[in-house]
RNA sequence: GGGCGCGUAGCUCAGUGGGAGAGCACCUCGGUGACAUCGAGGGGGUCGUAAGUUCAAUCCUUACCGCGCCCA
């Protein structure tokens, strides 16, 4: 009865017919599910990541006495949507928080959301606009309403895309930047820095967008090399007729805030006129001529034009000189009232047009040379040109914060990983310029920091106590204005590590979770946020904020580009996901993440991937068809039969793998260590290896078989939980489907497993590497040899050694199936006429198919095989014949080249004598 | 200009001071009681170029060529 089933059965599941429909199937259980043909992600992700959720695991524990593993979630723009970069490091994160979870660590993966000054602004900027309205019109009030407003509706799009890829972040704690407990830590630090001078208002030149009318940051600049033209002009020199100084520029607009020309103090052309003052053109102003190292020599003429309000040399030039700084540009680099008349109102490129017409007239002009130059342009939407403008903004005294932020690395209390890296961080922060912490935008956390009469400025965390202040120092209350700038966008982000975990109150969370075990990020933030965690760290907590960095790859295009939307060059990883499930496109990430190189995202690699979970998934279902059910009393110390001895310990040897990988953060090496294990080991060896034994009903040896059922069942539960990290789905419903599991039950508060160190049996290990070797050999030459695939030829073995006589014995049957023989026999007489010959070890096996078989070919290929080995053994023997070599080269590294020698001559009088039958035949 | 990194099979990439690897692609065979999203086998690389160190270099050093990124 269930064996007619079953071929019926059988018969569906070969059908080409696409059955996604459950199959019934009886099993000594009684009715059983039986799995799908292939894994179909699209059907289990949603509800099975809503019964994780559900669960509460992905919540950490502070009131349990485990020992805690923290790592905080670069909080991604709440404006954004997901994309590779963040899929990456979310898998990331999540790999280890389930790894840590399973070792019995309470974890804390901390996510949340940045508020993105700029980019939430600009946003909703573009949303009124559509709507025909300006934030102008709404007011600050009005306009931050519907910043809030749209961040209720759409701030959490990506972390429900994230939640797609099955991450567990302890949502339940979730934070968002610009919180009202974040947004308090935001304004102690602030307050704090003042009061200790490390923060302070100055004014001098920043990197200023014209079209946001906003400071950025220096980092937020992107030089781009363009063609441009390098204008030549003459400076008439004051009281000298017919004299001039040239000076060359790129911007002759600039000219009108020209304070001085400035010539190498050891020019000897410019020597006599270095005092003396040069007359600006069109603005008419005497300007002077000043000894300065900025000016080289080899450049042009030698002489430079100093404008300090509008280029950063030059105001190092202009403070050294103390030059005035006259600004020509307004808020929106447009010339103000500090130039000629007519000019002012111009556009910056209008004005270049005018002031050059005008010197044309004049005849100053000597010349005009096309040049390739780098002009700053804001990084966001690289389309405007930005202006460094002469601002009153507040900064962060970043070199104070620095000293120990640097030494915090040198020291080893934080580690970089990969190295590498450690000589990006140490070079930006011991170069470190002064932070501008300032950003003219409504939508942030707006400074603490209030305005009264005579330039006082009040920094306090509350108006009333700026107020308190401003009475005490006035003797009477005075009005205050609220400073109306915004702060950096950073600054809060700064404060993540423990700002998320209630800082400044003293939480138990606080205690627990800081500082964090490891932070998990693109190097390309190293500056804008590692390093400034690290400093803000340190001076308020004072301790570092995680023990180690891990900066993993960016993820870039198939030609090595960045992926921008501007671009247009993205991956969706949602569309990856919907194509191929969660788990192919997060293993792929883990396979691809090599230290210390980018990822260049090739598609044909995850369907790569897909494909081994599909392996998996039916490896499963050979288990479930062959009724091998997880026996909780199993021991797998104490199994007899040789393969399944061999097969747990590589399971052993695997998890040993995965944790060194996972512990050097090799995640590239442990997703390889899996791969190769289920498919190339278990699927492609072990499995075929239980065939025999669970497949034949004459096998009467039901200890034998009860055995292996156990032994299959339980190493599929050990593939299940080890590689449950990196493929969280699918592991997690093969583990549901593989038995009868109590209330609850998921993979996702299993235990990684513990073995005992016998596990592994060295004699069950080198006998089935022969059977291995012994069945590769047989089939590799039936293909070489074109034996059809499906015959079943006889194969003899001479010359063997006892050993491998029992291992005939004792292997009959899998080797039968595996290298497709009719039967395998000794043979102590002659070769049979026609056969073809190989070698394993002292072995030599003979396949008599004389009948079948091209004996020209069989020639051929034993000749190519003799070609191979006497150049294998020319090149040891020139090793060995090396007196140098044997004098200086490790015993045992000698001791194997004569193995390798004696190995490969025995093969060869082997082959050498089965080629001398063939030519006798 | 300074710094970092990368050039390994057709493609995407691992890797190592002593016998060149994976996946995909390609070729041959295969409709077999887990799996054609599969199985078995195979071809294919003077490991960018040149010099040096070493008994031994794809790996270490230097120079050069090509490419990428960061900083100025």
């Amino acid at each position: 009865m269930k064996k007619s089933w079953k071929r019926l059965l059988a018969r569906l599941w070969t059908s080409k017919t696409n059955l996604s429909f459950r199959v019934l199937t009886l099993t000594q259980n009684g009715i059983d599910l039986m799995l799908d043909k292939t894994f179909q992600p699209e059907k289990v992700e949603s509800h099975r990541y809503e019964e994780w959720e559900k669960s509460g695991s992905f919540a950490c524990k502070p009131q349990s006495n485990m020992a805690p593993f923290c790592m905080m979630m670069p909080p991604p723009n709440v404006t954004g949507s997901l994309h590779i970069g963040h899929a990456l490091n979310a898998t990331l994160h999540d790999v280890l928080a389930r790894y840590n979870r399973m070792n019995n660590r309470d974890v804390l993966w901390q996510p949340g959301t940045d508020h993105a000054g700029i980019a939430t602004q600009m946003v909703v900027e573009r949303k009124l606009e559509a709507e025909g309205k300006h934030r102008r019109d709404l007011g600050r009030e009005g306009f931050l309403e519907e910043v809030w407003k749209w961040k209720e509706e759409s701030g959490g799009t990506i972390v429900n895309q994230l939640r797609r890829l099955g991450v567990t972040p302890d949502w339940s704690r979730e934070r968002f930047t610009m919180d009202e407990g974040l947004s308090a830590s935001v304004r102690k630090v602030f307050v704090q820095l003042y009061k200790e001078k490390l923060i302070y208002r100055d004014k001098r030149l920043v990197n200023w967008d014209p079209k946001l009318r906003t400071a950025i940051s220096d980092l937020e600049v992107e030089l781009r090399e363009q063609k441009g033209h390098m204008w030549h002009i003459k400076y008439p020199i004051e009281g000298e007729e017919e004299r001039f100084i040239t000076v060359a520029t790129t911007r002759p607009e600039t000219m009108l805030g020209d304070t001085a020309v400035a010539v190498h103090p050891d020019d000897e052309r410019y020597k006599d006129l270095v005092g003396k003052f040069a007359i600006l053109p069109i603005a008419n102003r005497p300007i002077p001529i000043v000894a300065d190292e900025h000016a080289d020599p080899e450049q042009g003429s030698g002489a430079v034009k100093i404008t300090p309000a509008h280029d950063f040399n030059d105001f190092e030039v202009g403070k050294r000189h103390n030059l005035p700084m006259i600004s020509i540009f307004d808020e929106s680099a447009c010339i103000n009232d500090n130039a000629p008349e007519d000019y002012r109102g111009l556009e910056r490129y209008d004005a270049r047009k005018k002031v050059l017409g005008e010197l044309e007239e004049l005849d100053l002009i000597v010349a005009v040379e096309d040049i390739k130059h780098a002009v700053p342009y804001d990084e966001k939407t690289k389309s405007v040109i930005i202006e460094p403008l002469l601002t009153d903004q507040w900064y962060v005294d970043a070199k104070t914060l620095a000293q120990p932020a640097i030494e915090a690395v040198r020291s080893g209390d934080i580690e970089i990983i990969p190295k590498q890296q450690e000589n990006t961080y140490y070079a930006w922060m011991e170069n470190i310029q002064p932070w501008c912490i300032s950003r003219q935008l409504w939508w942030g956390h707006q400074i603490p920091a209030w305005h009264g009469p005579e330039g006082a400025i009040f920094v306090a965390e509350t108006e009333a106590e700026a107020l308190a202040e401003a009475r005490e120092k006035f003797g009477e209350d005075v009005r205050l204005d609220r400073d109306p700038d915004v702060l950096d966008t950073w600054f809060s982000s700064a404060l993540w590590p423990f700002s998320t975990l209630g800082w400044p109150e003293e939480t138990p969370e606080l205690e627990k979770y800081y500082p964090g075990d490891v932070l998990i990020t693109g190097f390309d933030i190293i500056f804008f946020w590692v390093a400034r965690m690290i400093m803000m760290g340190i001076h308020f907590m004072g301790d570092v904020p995680f023990k180690k960095v891990y900066f993993h790859a960016l993820v870039r295009d198939s030609k090595g580009q960045k992926m921008s939307k501007t671009k247009g060059n993205v991956i969706d990883p949602l569309e990856l996901v919907d194509e191929y499930g969660a788990d192919a496109v997060r293993f792929t990430l883990m396979a691809m993440a090599a230290q210390g190189r980018d990822i260049k995202l090739a598609e044909e690699r995850i369907a790569g991937y897909r494909n081994f979970a599909t392996k998996l998934w039916n490896a499963a279902r050979y288990c479930q068809m062959n009724e091998c059910l997880p026996n909780p009393a199993f021991d797998p110390a104490g199994v007899t039969y040789t393969p399944n001895q061999w097969i747990i310990g590589a399971v052993s040897d695997n998890k040993a793998a995965i944790e060194k990988a996972l512990a050097g953060y090799k995640f590239n090496d442990a997703a390889s260590v899996l791969y190769q294990f289920v498919w190339g080991t278990f699927c492609d060896w072990y499995l075929e290896f239980t065939k025999p034994v669970l497949q034949d009903n004459a096998l009467k040896d039901d200890a034998l078989k009860d055995e292996t059922k156990q032994t299959t069942a339980w190493v599929l539960e050990q593939i299940l939980i080890l590689l449950n990290p990196f493929m969280p789905y699918l592991t997690e419903e093969l583990y549901a489907a593989m038995a009868e599991r109590p209330a609850g039950a998921s993979l996702l508060t299993a235990k990684w497993p513990d073995y005992d160190s016998g596990l592994k049996k060295q004699e069950a290990m080198e006998e089935m590497d022969w059977l291995l070797r012994f069945i590769s050999e047989i089939r590799s030459v039936r293909s070489d040899m074109n034996v059809p695939a499906g015959a079943k030829i006889n194969l003899m073995v001479k010359d063997s050694a006892d050993k491998t006589n029992e291992r005939l014995k004792s292997y009959d049957e899998i080797i039968r199936r595996m290298a497709r023989l009719e039967d395998i026999a000794r043979l102590d007489g002659d070769v049979p006429h026609g056969s073809i010959q190989t070698v394993v070890d002292e072995a030599t096996i003979v396949l008599p198919i004389a009948d079948i078989i091209d004996l020209d070919k069989e020639r051929e290929r034993l000749k190519k095989e003799i070609n191979k080995l006497s150049d294998d053994i020319k090149k040891i023997d020139q090793k060995l014949g090396n007196k140098k070599f044997i004098d200086n080269a490790p015993d045992e590294v000698v001791a194997e080249q004569r193995n390798r020698k004696s190995d490969a001559e025995t093969v060869l009088s082997k082959l050498s004598q089965a080629l001398k039958q063939l030519e006798a035949a």
